[in-house]
DNA sequence: GCGAGCCACAACGATCGGTTGGGCACTCCT
DNA sequence: AGGAGTGCCCAACCGATCGTTGTGGCTCGC
């Protein structure tokens, strides 16, 4: 691929073979290889070397992306030059979806989305101390427990909203207020009692009096929305920015809360010194996320919004 | 590449190994061979499988994508079902521009633009009449000539402006009229007598007695430019849409020329029967690009416009 | 504790990919 | 017109690689 790519860009293939360090021949017979793989002609030859022909410009955008991929890919694991790394807990969170938003607008940024196979925070602060990866979206409710080294900011608010079936007795509601979901049962299977967002549901249900029930397995997202979809009495609560688009969406209703707003705080955990120069970057523009709705309410950990730098 | 992309998605080697049509053992060699070109483990074996490490989720999106590109460049010079291919004039040209734009507005489209190496427009025509591109966008100036089931639409217009160094007196200008060009030397290097653009500036020149230069060869775009910058009386004419970015580009300055405004009509040759699908819509965009601000000048052999479908 | 399932290692044959050497076609220069 | 130079292809050779079969170690579940 790459001969051919360097072929097409010099026009002979002698110089290609001198840049890749191998002999003309060489690159002739992968250049013959892949015509013949291909079952076409890619260049023309003529007296002064080789012309890419209408199958060859073709296909040469193409080779270019393969071997610029090919780049990325290796660069992506190669430790001291290697691309910038984020933890988030999965790939349909409001975290990865504001990645991926953030990459969708700074396309040229070497960026690798990866989740971490931990449930405690405190493994991914020793990624991050590590170094396996450059930051974490994850939260310590202790941060006076974080070792010298690592720190953790606040990130941005994930707003809650309220995801219930056709069937279900608010499921014409425009908008919310937490007073209004007493007595509805929700449940957010899967949640453990003393994690971060076991304590997030325990403070929200005392606050407002709920019946949150986090009790039962997880057995995936598809059950959980094909229960609620036919359940006329049982919702769910998802962040404002969760990715819910499924190939049957069940026609569930998506209903934001207000007055106040419950929101979830996320945090960032990275390095104290020497960050990713590009994780500078994704700071500021998370600062730039459109501010929560006054009022709202986050639970006691929640680390104060740091002034505007 | 392929095996580790299934073996990641899979979570074991020995489905990927199915699916590829080869044993379990020559996966599990890939992989190893892939994890000693890294120097990086990309699974951590369990006893149910394998499991991504977090380099393996962050070499698994390069990966994906290398496998997509390499898919489609494939497809892209596979006869029967292959890409849209398109011929452009250069890959700086208006065509290529605008080409360029469509696709940066519908990614997904299998879009390759080629330039065809020859300067006959009737080689264009048996280029496209040969299926060798599925259209073209050249002009060819006898329409009735056109053999049957090739078809010649009008394609947009493409208004001249006037590209002058810093030295010379119109450079300030904001705008300019035809006439105010006169006397003025304008040089096209690179325009063959009897060529649609020939014929195109003989009869612009006629029209409101300009001095149009097309003699001399053409030495490449840097020379063209360097000796506009240099010199305080040529100038040359380039399309609104032309990209004209180099690394350095020599201050030079582009003036809009209007009342009336001179255009190249651009057509684009394309089979009269059985159009590639994505053709269609192409060809739809192109009626959505504005339109040429009146009073206009065109040639004497454009085409009309055709009635909005 | 034992079988089932999955991955790794070893040995072997076929194929691939590179090199050297030679030859042909074309251009340029004398 | 002829020779030097250049650029690509073909042939022969050889080492490395790839995929296969066979085997062993490991974990999980009954």
């Amino acid at each position: 691929m790459r001969s051919f790519v360097r072929a097409a860009e010099l026009g002979q293939f002698q110089h290609a073979a001198d840049e890749l360090g191998v002999t003309q021949q060489a690159v002739s017979k992968r250049i013959a290889a892949l015509e013949r793989e291909l079952e076409t002609r890619l260049f023309t030859r003529t007296a002064r070397g080789v012309e890419p022909t209408l199958d060859g410009q073709a296909f040469l955008s193409h080779a270019r992306s393969i071997v610029a991929s090919a780049d990325r890919a290796v660069a992506a694991v190669r430790p001291g030059s290697r691309a910038l790394r984020i933890d988030v807990l999965g790939l349909r969170s409001a975290q990865a979806v504001v990645m991926h938003d953030y990459w969708r607008s700074h396309p040229h940024i070497d960026l690798d989305v990866v989740t971490l196979r931990v449930n405690d925070p405190r493994a991914a602060v020793a990624a991050v101390e590590a170094g396996d990866v450059d930051a974490s979206f994850r939260t310590v409710t202790d941060p006076a427990a974080l070792p010298p080294g690592v720190q953790m900011i606040h990130a941005f608010d994930s707003p809650l909203e309220l995801l219930v079936g056709p069937g279900h007795p608010l499921a014409s509601a425009r908008s919310l207020t937490p007073p209004q979901l007493r007595k509805h049962r929700i449940w957010v299977p899967g949640i453990a009692p003393r994690s971060e967002w076991g304590e997030f549901y325990d403070q929200l249900a005392t606050e407002f009096d709920l019946r949150i029930d986090a009790a039962g397995p997880h057995f995936g997202d598809e059950v959980l929305l094909e229960t609620l979809a036919e359940s006329a009495d049982v919702a769910t609560f998802v962040g404002a920015r969760d990715r819910y688009i499924w190939p049957a969406n069940y026609d569930l209703r998506r209903i934001p809360v207000a007055d106040p707003t419950p929101a979830y705080p996320l945090s960032l955990i990275l390095p104290g010194t020497n960050p990713h120069p590009e994780l500078r970057k994704i700071i500021t523009h998370l600062g730039t996320l459109p501010k929560l709705p006054e009022p709202a309410w986050r639970p006691s950990w929640a680390i104060p919004d740091p002034p505007r730098s």
